[in-house]
DNA sequence: ACGATGATGAAC
DNA sequence: TTCATCATCGTA
């Protein structure tokens, strides 16, 4: 039985936490079935400072699970269709998430929630067994295949902060 | 290159 | 209450 990815890993700093997210898990388990994804592509969002990541803008009814405990879920809906995936890092009270952009056989996060059933509903919900939407670890990765370049869909950040390398890649 | 589609936050 | 914007995707 693989380990079950709890608070404590999501407890440390957004971008320590995001590289090491790259070759772990995704679970969903719907009805009796279980399905294992590989995570190959993350983004860090990383405190209120960071003009890319909603809590930029202070706490809102939308963003307040990102000020909570790590290890929860923050969900929402982008051009009002898809849901993305992100997991809260770091204390509580420093605003802070990771989106899932990747896992093997999937690609982009608004496909990862789509084919997955993650919806709102998720929101808030700690990654656990219980929730049925849980992180366990994996093997070992080369560190050597980890690739860093800007995110996505942020030009809105401004010059530095939509330049910044927060995004992570387990390269094949 | 662009439209689908609706929640969100800020302005008024 | 209105408005512009949006951590995207599939079709063209």
């Amino acid at each position: 039985m693989k380990k079950v990815l709890d608070k404590q890993f999501f407890n440390r700093k957004t971008l320590a936490v995001a590289r090491d997210l790259l070759g772990k898990y995704l679970v969903r388990k719907t009805g009796k079935k279980i399905r294992r994804y590989k995570i190959t592509e993350v983004e860090g969002y990383v405190g209120s400072h960071d003009l890319a990541s909603h809590s930029s803008k202070g706490k809102t009814e939308r963003n307040e699970v990102m000020f909570g405990e790590a290890g929860r879920f923050y969900i929402y809906l982008v051009y009002g269709m898809y849901y993305m995936l992100n997991v809260v890092t770091e204390k509580k009270d420093y605003p802070s998430a990771i989106l899932i952009r990747g896992v093997e056989g999937l690609s982009g996060p608004g496909v990862i929630t789509r084919e997955l059933k993650i919806n709102k509903k998720f929101n808030g919900k700690s990654a656990s067994r219980k929730t049925r939407l849980w992180f366990e670890d994996g093997g070992k990765i080369n560190p050597r295949k980890i690739k860093k370049t800007p995110r996505i869909g942020v030009h809105y950040a401004g010059p530095v902060w939509s330049k910044k390398p927060y995004r992570f890649i387990l390269e094949e």
